[in-house]
DNA sequence: AAAGATGTTTAAAGATTCTTAAAACATCCT
DNA sequence: AGGATGTTTTAAGAATCTTTAAACATCTTT
């Protein structure tokens, strides 16, 4: 089977070797990059880390299972198609409960090619948010910034290197430029959870990211009481 | 019997000398190119070096088992067959929960005919990612290195002699270029295990593998805190 | 204005990474 | 075998990054 996507890249998170290895063969020879592993909190981590175009979940998963998984990778991006691998004893209403417009599941046993037929149409409806995180570059007042070496270089003056925490922090603002980003959205996408002392960590980064762009007295990063922050560009 | 593969490579670990001698004998005489050893850490060693198609193990092995090797193995090849050797005692149950679609496992004692047919069977299953060593040369930046002969040259200046752990991480790096990479993954792979020591070492071999690549300053390995490195080329 | 909720800042503790030097180990050569 | 040379690991302290803690400021409601 020749290709037609140029380099969609797949999540394959299950928990079976056995399986998980049919599976990325048939994924890998149809031309897909792939990125496996084995349970949840890992798949989580490796989402939050990388862009994937597709994600198919194994329900059953040590250390956090594939409908938390999905929950948990909706929190940080509302359109990703996410297929799930379910075995027949799965009662439908929680799946269908569950799974979105741009999602669906298919009932092990299945053929392979019952799912390639399924990852097709699944792709077909997602809308593609190509430029998702295409983009590392901004331009940012007396600023450019580049999100991936974390350089924030002010024209005519001296670069600054951030530190990880910070670089995905102004890169997510950047994104959000002028619109409203509430906490939890920023916690879920940087930190992966939202409790109280993450909250607090937050607002240490926030703090650093104000001070590195005092320089520039048209930027400034604004709360909204109770809701979330803003980054204006005067 | 005359050979269908052109030189499948097979890694035979067994303790038993003699046995390890008879099996080796029927495996070359099948036209396979064989390597045997005797322990399970001589074995990872071996493994490590150089490029199998099918790994051929006994259980009970000295200095580290069957299971605990394949588990290595597993570690950095996620692919290649393993036919394990067990003795009629062993449960199945351990067994089966082991091994992987790829995998197989037969009693002894056992024929020859019955381990040559299930070698063609494992071998058939199995996907032989041709490309998986296939590339030695890499052009970054002002460099142009060869992983093989462990040269850096770097257009119009000298050329460095890399140590082999230098350029087999330098390769991976390569390999991955643009993309994160778990310190767990070059740890596994390079240096076939992970503890606190072994990531100590390896964080010299990163110094200097920056060291070596400080003459472009186009190139970067970057940190993710508490996750891994990027090569970036910008 | 008071009280509670939420946000900001600074300091410092804790964790991880980086660097350098020296020790241990390996290989080559005579 | 023994010395020279090259490679890898160990060790230890410096530097960097992240989280925790606590004190203070601001906002909202009553």
């Amino acid at each position: 089977m020749i290709s037609d996507h140029p380099t969609t890249s797949v999540l394959l998170v299950e928990d079976d070797r056995n399986m998980c290895y049919l599976l990325q063969d048939n994924l890998f020879s149809n031309g897909y990059k792939v990125e496996t592993c084995h349970d949840g909190k890992e798949g989580f981590r490796r989402f939050r880390e990388t862009h994937f175009d597709l994600c198919i979940l194994d329900i059953m998963l040590p250390r956090m299972d594939g409908f938390q998984l999905a929950a948990k990778i909706r929190l940080i991006n509302e359109t990703v198609p996410i297929i799930f691998l379910t075995s027949r004893s799965m009662e439908a209403d929680k799946l269908l409960g569950f799974k979105t417009g741009c999602d669906d599941y298919i009932t092990k046993p299945f053929s392979l090619m019952e799912l390639n037929y399924r990852i097709q149409a699944v792709l077909k409806r997602s809308p593609k948010h190509a430029d998702q995180n295409g983009t590392y570059n901004f331009r940012l007042g007396i600023f450019e910034f580049d999100s991936r070496s974390r350089v924030l270089k002010s024209t005519g003056g001296p670069e600054k290197k951030l530190t990880p925490k910070e670089s995905k922090l102004l890169k997510l603002l950047c994104e959000k430029k002028n619109e409203l980003v509430t906490r939890s959205f920023i916690l879920n996408h940087i930190w992966g959870d939202d409790d109280y002392f993450i909250a607090r960590s937050m607002d240490v980064y926030l703090t650093r990211i104000r001070n590195l762009l005092k320089p520039d007295q048209s930027l400034e990063i604004i709360n909204v009481y109770g809701t979330g922050y803003q980054l204006l560009e005067k």
